[in-house]
DNA sequence: CCGAACGTCTACGGGTCGTAGAAAACCCGT
DNA sequence: ACGGGTTTTCTACGACCCGTAGACGTTCGG
């Protein structure tokens, strides 16, 4: 999977906040603290798009929206890490090891409750 | 934490795959279908350790090794992603959505003999 | 139809990474 | 102790990625 550059991440996380999709020029303001031209955000934006994490609509300004969830996102490069990585149960037994005690027991409720396909999607 | 260049990773694969310690010149070899010249192997080495991936003894050829088994570095990466993702417990939930049954089992074995700490180090 | 907002295309400078030569340091056999 | 191969270090270079933005064409609202 195509990795992140700062800026994009940043910007991705802006898109991920949003209610709905968001045009260049809020973002621009959204980051306003980096005094980016706007310029700048299209480009950013553009990348973005090449390696896929979002897409526009075709309005008048145009509208960006993320292609997955940050949730998604974030749970896919979990699994991609676990599949280059050899051996996937030592690997498992160690992330879990390492989840606190909040989430571990929320993790045996979803292993649990798992409805076939449960929050797949 | 700083991410690894093709080569660099092939090389950590081929120290983590290794039994003890491993000398350039072996390394080299254990790549042969690359071709590298020696040095190439030194400097990926190099950045290896200024990345805090290997270190080597002092032994006359050095030798090379991991910080870290390749277990350890995936759990870690994987916790990486985790913690910078927002909504932990939603990408959880997606996270184990998508492991296979067998895996899935296996976790809720590590989260129910959870002795503090188990699989950590 | 004009001006302002928007979008595209091109570019550049810094950083990382694959790649390796030059040269210094080192070790073994004689 | 010396010479030649082996190892290590230092330096470099080109490709590519990414932050950044200007120039210039496009489109919409009045």
């Amino acid at each position: 999977m195509a990795s992140l550059g700062d800026l994009e991440r940043t910007v991705m996380d802006v898109l991920w906040a949003a209610e709905g999709p968001v045009a260049a020029a809020e973002l621009r303001d959204a980051l306003a603290d980096r005094e980016l031209a706007l310029t700048t955000v299209h480009t950013v934006l553009s990348r973005l798009e090449t390696k896929g994490f979002v897409e526009h609509d075709d309005a008048r300004p145009r509208r960006f929206r993320p292609r997955a969830t940050r949730e998604q996102h974030a749970a896919e490069l979990m699994h991609e890490v676990l599949g280059r990585s050899g051996d996937r149960q030592a690997v498992l037994a160690r992330f879990v090891g390492g989840v606190d005690p909040e989430e571990a027991r929320m993790l045996r409720q979803l292993l649990d409750g798992s409805a076939p396909d449960a929050g797949t999607r």
